[in-house]
Formats: C-alpha cells, sequence, structure tokens
DNA sequence: AAACATTACCTTGCACACAAACTACTTGTG
DNA sequence: CACAAGTAGTTTGTGTGCAAGGTAATGTTT
C-alpha cells in the first residue's frame, strides 16, 4: 500500500521556483564556507564585512537595510566578528541609541584573501561569467518585484 | 577619518550573485511563511511533505538525496512533524539501519489547504508566469552545474 | 516640563543547516 | 564464521534567521 497523494502539476516540488532558488542559494553558500573558512569567518560575517568595506562605518540598522537582516540576527554576529577583532562596536555619540560598526585593520586587511573568492567561484559554478551576471541581475528584478509588491 | 577600503569591482555587494541568491531566497521563504503558519507547519517542513506526496514513503537517505539536506538537518526536523502528527518514523525490516518515513492522513490532508498556495505566491512574486518559469528553470541549469562541477 | 510614542538595539526562544563524532546494523573478505 | 569496512541515522555544538518581548534614548504633544 502506498500513502503518495494525488497533488497538481504545481504542488510538485520540481515546479517550484521556491525549492530551485533554496538549492541553488545553499549550494553557492556551500561553496564560499570553504573559502572563507580559512579566513575564520561564516558567509553571512563575509556579508557584513563586504558591506562595510564599501561603507566604512555603518549603523546596526544601516546594515540590516542592506542586508534584510535584522538586529536579533546582526547583533550576536557583531558581537562574534567583533570577539574575532574584524571590527569594532561603539555607541554614537549623536544618537546613543545608534551603534556604530567599523572594520579593525584586520577587517579590512582580508580584502586582499577576499580578492581571489569571485572569480575562483566562478570556476565552480560551470557557467560562462555572462550567464553568471545574467542570473544575477534577474534575481535582482525578482527580488525588487517582490519588495514592490509588498 | 573613514575606514572604506578600496575593494575592486568583484567584491561589491551589488555584483555578487551569492547575495542576489540568499537574498531572493529569504525573501521567498518569508512569503511561504504567512501561508504554511496556519497549516502549523514551516517552509524546510512542507519541502519534506512535498517529497512524501510525491513519493509515498521515503527513507531519510532518499529525502537528504532529493533536497539536498544531511539526516543532521533531516532527524530533528522529522521528530518535529511526527510529534505534530505528520508523519510516522519507522525503522525497515529489510534494513534495520534504514528509517521509512510516511505521511499520516493529516499529512496527507494538507494537499488540500497547499492547493492555493503557489498561485497566491505568483502573486506575490509580481512577475508574469512566464518570468516565473524561466526564472526556475535557469536555477536548476545553475544547481545542476554546480552539482556536476563538484 | 510631563506624558506618550517612536526608535535602535538587545535578549530569548525556536527551528533550521551543517560539521564532527558516535551508534547500530549490514556487507564484504578471507 | 570472524571481523574489518561501509552505511544509515542520531547526537552535539556552533551559527544563523526570525518572531516576540524588553530597555534605554530620543521625539512629539500638550
Amino acid at each position: 500500500m502506498s500513502s503518495k497523494v494525488e497533488v497538481g502539476e504545481h504542488l510538485l516540488l520540481e515546479n517550484q521556483l521556491c525549492f530551485a532558488l533554496y538549492d541553488a542559494s545553499r549550494r553557492v553558500t556551500q561553496l564560499y564556507r570553504e573559502h572563507l573558512k580559512g579566513l575564520g569567518i561564516t558567509y553571512p560575517q563575509y556579508l557584513v564585512i563586504m558591506v562595510l568595506w564599501e561603507e566604512g562605518c555603518v549603523s546596526v540598522k544601516e546594515l540590516g537595510a542592506r542586508l534584510n537582516l535584522d538586529s536579533g540576527t546582526l547583533t550576536p554576529l557583531l558581537k562574534r566578528l567583533e570577539k574575532g577583532g574584524f571590527l569594532t562596536r561603539t555607541r554614537s555619540k549623536k544618537d546613543e541609541r545608534e551603534l556604530v560598526v567599523e572594520l579593525t585593520k584586520k577587517g579590512r586587511m582580508i580584502s586582499v584573501d577576499a580578492d581571489c573568492i569571485p572569480n575562483k567561484l566562478l570556476k565552480k559554478f560551470g557557467l560562462p561569467k555572462e550567464k553568471i551576471f545574467e542570473l544575477r541581475e534577474f534575481l535582482k528584478e525578482f527580488s525588487k518585484s517582490i519588495e514592490e509588491n509588498k
């Protein structure tokens, strides 16, 4: 006896954008993990550090807006990065509620080691650069569309 | 004084496929969460149940292969689904190492409530059906390419 | 100025993900 | 048959994500 369920085409895993996204995203994170392990950071930590390379120093709120993450996720993550010596956390003098996050020398310097990561990853993706760019822009359009549809 | 770091174009968050994927994937999961809350299941639990609709009963190993998840993730998740009355966990008689997972009536019946989810989500995505299909196939090609490149 | 609302962040609790170490069962080898 | 190797799942520990509730600082209203 089988307990299969007759479900419509639209309920098959194969036909779900959600699973395709979930799967692809985790596969990419896994690839990054290998490369970031040597630097002593995780993938979400790497994203935070990337924002700080670009922005110099930012508040937790700004970081959250940029990465679409809330402070419940960021606070402990930032504390771990602080403990690891990658950044400092200081209360803003203008507004004591704000916490200003800024990279230390160590945090700034790992950009040197990270520089080769995108190219290494590109190879692992196994698709031509143009295809990857196209996929990226497609995903950005998609996220934007969800954002605007809220 | 600024602690910005001069990094190449390829290290900008905006230019990273990884972040586009991570962001899009989480946004979609967030949309699902709202709809699944009423059913009493989480998004990864929903994926497991979808596999069981299709396959009837499967081992943890097969589930893991299908969803690209290891038993360290699946074991506690399946226990929670069992506790919630959605499925049963039984040791295989042929091979006592194998754990056979099978939906209960409750687990099979939520396909009725879930039936409308894909269409509801499609609206929230804010892109035409064809675009979504295209993106899905693009992502599947990408995941396949990573898989084959291992 | 006092009361109230808002904001920015922190804390807690729960559920993934995943690596690593462990247990129980099965299979292959002589 | 004995026993080493391999397999299927479980457990433990760490780090996210995210909801919900809490605190302290700042704004707003009257």
